[in-house]
RNA sequence: GGGGAAUUAGCUCAUCUGGUAGAGCGCAAGCAUGGCAUGUUUGAGGUGGUCGGUUCGAGUCCGAUAUUCUCCA
């Protein structure tokens, strides 16, 4: 039986035989596209291609791809594991023409490896070709089928609709009809019962689709009609799991050598058996989470084996996507894709929490597995396998802390639920859900245990509610390209040109919610398109008559689209593009001191920092690097010291604008985790012994330029990765000066001190006993008048009673005495006026046993006396206060004070 | 991009509707035991994230801002 490894091997080297370009798989993790955070597809890294925005560099290529899909037609996240087919992250085989061969090529050779060479039975395969649309003027595909006739009987060539067979990218681009091979692994006496061509494409999870061949020849327009492609391609994907699972003749693919490794370890963690569900015995489940569910009957107990078999599928499925996200460099977030690999972690460590008993971080663990195990095929893993690990534990640890606090407001909600009531409020549960992160299945299980349940509906309401808030606050929407010219792709001049003549190639208009603007492709531009974190260039767009702002510039799927509010009247003009050339001056600094930065982390720190982020504009620098501690001060002014060095040492800037990718890395050149490159690349050099770094950049002619950089900061991003932000240039001779400046102000509010810093301990110092001293004059002038006024307390039957002016230096003393006189005086009611600062004031204060007796309560004598002085008060039955504006009324509140006491 | 929440002593967190800022742990000192673990008593430690507003009075209500958490897209 062969490995899975040496089915992947055999499918590429297949295709190479094929005369196809072997590429290896691009970063898991999607940049320059708005539409997509991560691949979701094996074509999804040639889009560029497939939209014409790149020339075509290989007509063959085959790869593997790693792909994540968390939504889409079967793939609800919370799905994935309950059955034994669905992934989050899983691996597409692909092989692809761009404008070479077509269908006939790829059909055969489809078969051809298939059969011939994986030897998958001949009477187990169906194939489907595209039935045609009469709503969309499509066709039958005939082609495919006289093709696929060469090979199947007829009757296993099975007619699909446009749902199943003509695939598209996305609401608008590049689609075509598509034909893809299912294979149906059913026992015999089962297939004898129920034809297999009836239960293709029918969920059937026996009968499977492979592999899909797309034959892109149509691209579709914003308003929903289709056009002719000039160039045809082929766009295959072929499941990997799955075709394992076929190949090793299993009825799972969690029951290949693909995840047993991670189920295996898990089980054996967990002690419970994967696998045994259906036939458990009654007592053999030992998982106290569903024990404590009320889970001991017979029939619950095989219920519960399930779980704990789901339970393991999710935690192989979800380690391999989130290790390999963290190894192209997204790490876990609270937004965007962070936040999607976030959700994913937290599910499978919900899962192992509460079916497996895993109370502590465990799937850091698995990393060391998964890196050996891919180490051929996607090295990035193995060799970021510490850092990966370290991100995942972290992540684990805030988790558990969440739940921590997410099951003490549970537990407040459930103390403070009505007796009597057995449901508890859906909007409750969706506080817990929605703020504090407390998975509602959890709530659910908690509250089962007491006998209670949420209302479900409220909850569902609620969600919608935020569902639909997020919808309306993002919707896009994106007009069709206006094509003004042909061109291959657009040229950038931008590395030695500040301006050029440009022309408008094409536009589009966007509309986005509050706004709106245009979209300009040029024929040429010296606008930097953001990537590689260096921020997009701003300027203008002049002509003879006209002048328009370009507000940014950005790279959609290589593209480089020029971001503007308005579209010029003679569009089909000859413009001049000037960049703003003070602020990519600064932007290049900084760049160019981000590269001898991190030269320098790499010589202070060592070799095991990377790069994990890098955002360059015209303001500041922030460069993220994994290293396990806080950079000391000490290791900072080093980095510092190093950099400045060689921004004195003046060093030419060598750029090497194309060179192949192969020879670049074995001149040592940096390259970075999760970034795709071409076969062609720059190289930054500033001397060759010092920094070497692929990129795409504007740098510095020499380093001299930059002046002066000065780190600004330096924290923590994330588990392993560490922040650093500094300023060159301008900004940084700014800083010094402004640093420069408050000093002397300081210096100068001291009389010219000569040790600033000695003065102003000794002020601070000097302050603090002078308040001390504030605070004990307050309390012995409380102590004299209280000890005064303690004997001239009035005596009524069963009470004491004191009504006084008092004068006191604040209203904190005022507070004091009053309380002071309580504490002294038994069984007694305080009244005191005083004026503070011209502002009239009442206390009253009513002792314990008074107030138990309800003889006489503070906060409703105050609500009697506050309106003579203009003012409101309240406060508790033993103490109150109240404030007025009207300082004539203070007798009318004594003598009131005294009418009521009396 | 849009919602929600949090920010109070060195740490973890209370303070019901505006009216006397507290607890546990930690810290310091004293006492108890031959010493330690420990027990016990006392004490220090707070511009309540920052800025503004409402109010006689704001940790508490309102607005802005920063940071963090969290959910949705």
């Amino acid at each position: 039986m062969m490995t899975a490894n040496e089915i992947r091997k055999t499918f590429l080297d297949f295709f190479a035989e094929k005369q196809h370009q072997i590429v290896p798989s691009a970063p898991i993790v999607v940049k320059n596209d708005p539409t997509l955070m991560f691949i979701n597809s094996g074509m999804a890294p040639f889009k560029d291609i497939f939209l014409g925005n790149s020339p075509i560099k290989y007509p063959r290529i085959a790869d593997t791809q790693k792909c994540l899909r968390v939504s889409g037609k079967h793939n609800d996240l919370e799905e994935v594991g309950i059955d034994t087919y669905h992934h989050t992250m899983f691996e597409m085989l692909g092989n692809w023409s761009f404008g070479d061969y077509f269908k006939k090529e790829a059909i055969a050779w489809s078969w051809e490896l298939l059969t011939g060479i994986y030897k998958i039975p001949v009477d187990r395969i169906y194939v489907t070709v595209f039935e045609g649309d009469a709503k969309e003027n499509l066709p039958f595909d005939e082609e495919a089928y006289q093709y696929w006739k060469q090979y199947v009987a007829e009757d296993r060539i099975l007619r699909g609709n446009k749902k199943d067979n003509f695939w598209e990218m996305g609401d608008q681009g590049p689609c075509g009809p598509c034909s893809e091979i299912h294979v149906d692994c059913r026992p015999d006496d089962e297939r004898k019962l129920i034809e297999g061509a009836t239960l293709v494409n029918n969920d059937d999870p026996q009968v499977i689709e492979i592999w899909n061949n797309v034959f892109m020849q149509y691209n579709r327009l914003a308003d929903g009609s289709l056009q002719p492609l000039p160039a045809r391609h082929v766009d295959t994907g072929m499941g990997f799991e799955r075709l394992v699972r076929v190949l090793q003749q299993k009825t799972s693919n969690y029951d290949t050598d693909i995840f047993q490794p991670i189920i295996q370890q898990v089980s054996a963690w967990s002690k419970i058996n994967y696998g045994d569900f259906a036939s458990v015995p009654a007592h053999a489940s030992d998982n106290s989470a569903m024990r404590e569910a009320g889970g001991n009957s017979p029939s619950q107990n095989a219920d519960a084996s399930e779980k704990t078999d789901i339970a393991m599928r999710v935690i192989a499925d979800h380690i391999r996507t989130i290790s390999f996200a963290i190894a192209d460099g997204q790490l876990p977030g609270n937004v965007k894709a962070g936040y999607v690999i976030r959700r994913i972690l937290r599910r499978a460590v919900r899962y192992g929490f509460q079916f497996l008993d895993f109370k502590k971080p465990f799937l850091c663990n698995l990393v060391p597995i998964l890196a050996n195990q891919f180490e051929a095929v996607f090295p990035e893993l193995k060799k970021q396998e510490d850092f990966v690990a370290k991100v995942i534990l972290e992540e684990e640890n805030a988790f558990l802390k969440t739940l921590e606090i997410g099951l003490r407001k549970l537990d407040d909600v459930i103390k403070n639920n009505p007796s009597g009531s057995k449901e508890i409020s859906g909007n409750i549960a969706f506080e817990l859900y929605d703020t504090f992160g407390f998975p509602l299945d959890l709530t659910q299980l908690i509250l089962r245990e007491r006998g209670l349940h949420i209302n479900q509906k409220e909850f569902d309401v609620a969600m919608e509610a935020q569902k639909n808030r997020a919808r309306n606050a993002t919707a896009i929407d994106t007009e069709d390209w206006v094509v003004l010219r042909e061109i291959d792709a657009t040229q950038f001049v931008g590395y030695d040109m500040l301006e050029c003549e440009a022309q408008i190639v094409k536009y589009r208009k966007v509309k986005a919610k509050n706004k709106e603007y245009y979209q300009l492709v040029f024929d040429r531009t010296p606008f930097y398109a953001e990537s590689g974190g260096q921020v997009g260039d701003t300027g203008v767009l002049v002509s003879d008559t006209e002048l328009i702002k370009i507000t940014d510039t950005k790279k959609e799927n290589n593209l480089p689209v020029h971001i503007s509010d308005h579209l010029p009247n003679n569009i089909q003009d000859s413009f001049i593009a000037r960049v703003d050339a003070s602020k990519r001056k600064a932007i290049t600094s900084n760049h160019s001191a981000t590269h001898l930065i991190h030269a320098a982390l790499k010589e202070v720190l060592g070799a095991h920092v990377n790069q994990k982020g890098s955002l360059v504009n015209d303001e500041y620098l922030r460069f993220d690097i994994s290293h396990f501690q806080k950079v000391s001060d000490e290791e900072l002014r080093k980095v510092e010291q190093i950099v400045s060095d060689k921004i004195r040492a003046n060093i030419a800037l060598e750029e090497l604008r194309s060179i192949p990718i192969e020879d670049a890395k074995s001149m040592g050149a940096t390259a970075l985790f999760g970034e795709k490159y071409g076969d062609h690349v720059r190289v930054i050099i500033f001397d060759k012994d010092y920094s070497m770094e692929l990129c795409g950049g504007t740098h510095v002619p020499a380093t001299g330029q930059i002046g002066l950089c000065k780190i600004t900061s330096e924290s923590a991003v994330a588990a392993g990765v560490r922040r650093i932000e500094a300023i060159t240039s301008d900004k940084a001779i700014q800083y010094y000066e402004e640093k420069a400046k408050a000093f002397d102000e300081v210096k100068l509010a001291l009389n010219n001190a000569k040790d600033v810093l000695k003065n102003i301990n000794d002020l601070k110092d000097e302050n603090s006993q002078l308040k001390k001293r504030i605070e004990k004059y307050e309390e012995e002038k409380v102590n004299t008048i209280s000890n005064t006024l303690k004997t001239n307390y009035t005596a009524k039957s069963g009470y004491h009673f004191l009504v006084q002016r008092v004068s006191v230096p604040s209203a904190d003393a005022f507070k004091n005495l009053t309380l002071s006189l309580k504490q002294q005086v038994n069984n007694s009611v305080t009244v005191l006026v005083s004026v503070i600062d011209n502002k009239p004031m009442i206390n009253v204060a009513v002792t314990d046993d008074l107030v138990a007796s309800k003889t006489f309560l503070a906060g409703n004598i105050i609500k009697e006396l506050a309106p003579f002085i203009k003012g409101g008060g309240g406060g508790q039955p033993g103490y109150a206060s109240a404030g007025g504006s009207d300082v004539n009324g203070v007798d009318g509140a004594l003598n009131k004070a005294l009418e009521i006491l009396n």
